[in-house]
DNA sequence: ATGGTCGCGAGGCGA
């Protein structure tokens, strides 16, 4: 079985892409992000047509998940228990479509669009950790509650665990970047304490090894790029973990995300 | 050079 994660960046200015990495990757399950649409102007008939179901979360233009799956698609939620709103200047605070769950293949999978912060100073940071937080106390439980339990929390998380997952972290501590930070780093690393473990790195340690290139400043042929999505699996499913990739040939080209596919093999 | 790139949606925001 194959598992894979990819912050397509509108889904509807990708859809030939994702159709064509459908067709050639052999995935079983692809959890998607910024899907940037909703569900009346989401493109059902490609996932159809790849012979794929497919549940999708989006609000508005902004946001938006989805997970596509040929092994089954069952138990959708739509938001995680408690996820936090965030509330924008003096008006009612807002759910944000950025989690939606499923069963696929016996594999409780979450694709993840974590808030990205903005700045250090922002109140979109203290949503961002709040988040991830809740999250991971909800990730905890699941293991309590049954600790064979397969579990992927994947996606875009918005944060480089290690200093070598950004191209230049002297540059990004001293700017005082987003992403690097001590309590994003250490909202990350809750979950590899409760129980979760990044099954890609193991397999493709770094330096240099990203999963997103800025669209500007030639960020990808200069082979500036940040690893920040992430398959992040429960003690059962990491054991299964036979291989990992990171479709970088993807990021190539006119039309690409900034995004690369993240796929992983379970055996 | 006070920019550079995308996408959404039709001006400016978010990343």
């Amino acid at each position: 079985m194959k598992i894979a994660t990819w912050n397509v960046n509108s889904l509807r200015a990708r859809a030939d892409r994702v159709e064509a990495f459908l067709q050639r990757s052999d995935v079983d399950v692809l959890a998607l992000q910024e899907t940037k649409c909703k569900d009346d102007n989401f493109p059902w008939d490609l996932f159809e047509n790849s012979g794929y179901e497919v549940a999708h979360y989006g609000l508005n233009q902004w946001n938006g998940v989805a997970i596509a799956s040929r092994v089954g698609l069952h138990d959708v939620e739509r938001t995680f228990p408690g996820q936090p709103t965030f509330g924008k200047g003096d008006k009612e605070p807002e759910q944000e479509a950025r989690a939606i769950g499923a069963t696929c293949g016996g594999v409780r999978v979450w694709s993840l669009y974590v808030p990205n912060g903005r700045s250090l100073g922002d109140p979109h940071m203290p949503y961002k950790i709040e988040w991830l937080d809740v999250l991971r106390a909800q990730a905890t439980g699941w293991l309590q509650a049954d600790p064979e339990a397969q579990v992927a929390l994947v996606g875009d998380w918005n944060i480089a665990p290690r200093d070598e997952d950004v191209w230049d972290i002297e540059m990004f501590l001293r700017e005082g970047y987003t992403h690097v930070s001590e309590p994003e780093r250490q909202a990350f690393r809750a979950f590899e304490e409760a129980g979760y473990s990044d099954v890609v790195r193991p397999l493709h340690p770094g330096p240099g090894v990203y999963t997103y290139w800025d669209y500007t400043q030639l960020r990808f042929p200069k082979k500036e790029g940040m690893r920040i999505d992430f398959v992040l699996a429960s003690p059962a499913l990491a054991g299964r973990v036979t291989g990992a990739q990171i479709d970088r040939e993807e990021r190539k080209g006119k039309g690409a995300s900034d995004h690369a596919p993240v796929i992983v093999e379970l055996d």
